[in-house]
DNA sequence: GCCGACATAGACAGATCTGTCTACAATCGA
DNA sequence: TCGATTGTAGACAGATCTGTCTATGTCGGC
């Protein structure tokens, strides 16, 4: 079934699952092509470095994580007392998934921010667009952008909670605490 | 002034300021060993390994930081009207500092987490003390440690904002909207 | 039928990493 | 004074890393 993706595809899939889950810097290129049955003069026609590969994984994470997001925010949208109880049951899908690892994005600014500047511009764009989601969600008013982005700092507080703990219990529970706040102050 | 330092601490110290600057895998034991003028026999008489310099960095972060956030708590303490606005003050000099970094226990449970599992534990234990740091600044009451906690997870979220934005401004003004919903709920 | 694009297979260079080892010097308490 | 500790200086082993290279195979479109 996994037969006749391209090559290139193969590579990208196996990067986002090795960077995400052993980190950037733990994963080298020959685990990567292995994982990806392409050998090495394969990779490079695809991609001039590793640097690139980077690149094009945080790419391909930022379109399948917003799309997943945003999906699962659709699916429970309107079925709660609060509108921001959609993010905790968006984020409890997420926070409970096999191998969740925290944010790709935190985790590349971590790993990477001196050695790859660019990595903070995109990861940036993450969040923005995260918040973008949240602020669809809220009544218009002067202060939606404002507390979007108070739910987005809260959510990324949330996102290294659960991942510190390897439970996600703590961290949702602590989260209901500050959208709750926000939403009735 | 700094000549009758023994060897051991000039290791400490250099390892501190290079895992922080540079990230811990971003940093090998011989830029260590050359900025603590030490030599690599000497380096490995005093630490089995890095993985055990790695975790003594940690310790003696732990200290430094904790020292130094509760110091600044204490210094600002009761000059607002708002009790958490000391926890907003004592932030801002630490994002403000020039070599802002983030939080050095995030950063290594997302650098190293999978080789080094002790790191989870370590780095709980530091959220842990911070926490109980900020519950000391709130009235008793049945909902102090959750209160606690919710303004820890937040602080983790700004900490995380102002390491991306590579400013303060910004997460220290969405924290800020929280702690203030938070108090006045 | 042939050319160019894409693939395999794997050796190789050159850097860097952790950790070990030998040989020697300085210091200091018993 | 002697012996243990701590230090210097640096070669070395062995692994791993990114990236290049040669040589060969396959296959679709012109």
């Amino acid at each position: 079934m996994s037969e006749n993706i391209s090559a290139r595809d193969r590579i990208l899939r196996s990067a986002h699952n090795l960077f995400y889950r052993d980190g950037i810097r733990a994963t080298g290129i020959d685990r990567i092509i292995a994982t990806a049955s392409v050998t090495k003069a394969t990779f490079y026609r695809h991609f001039p470095s590793k640097n690139a590969l980077i690149k094009a994984y945080l790419d391909y994470r930022h379109t399948l994580w917003i799309d997943k997001f945003a999906e699962a925010l659709e699916r429970h949208r309107g079925k709660a007392e609060f509108a921001l109880d959609t993010v905790s049951s968006a984020l409890h899908e997420w926070f409970d998934s096999a191998n969740y690892r925290g944010c790709a994005f935190i985790n590349a600014v971590v790993e990477l921010d001196a050695a790859l500047p660019e990595v903070g511009a995109i990861a940036q764009a993450h969040k923005t667009a995260m918040a973008q989601l949240i602020g669809d969600l809220l009544p218009a008013s002067a202060e939606r952008e404002a507390l979007a982005g108070a739910v987005a700092l809260a959510i990324d507080g949330a996102i290294i909670r659960a991942q510190m703990d390897k439970s996600p219990e703590n961290a949702l529970r602590t989260l209901a605490v500050i959208l709750r706040a926000l939403q009735t102050q």
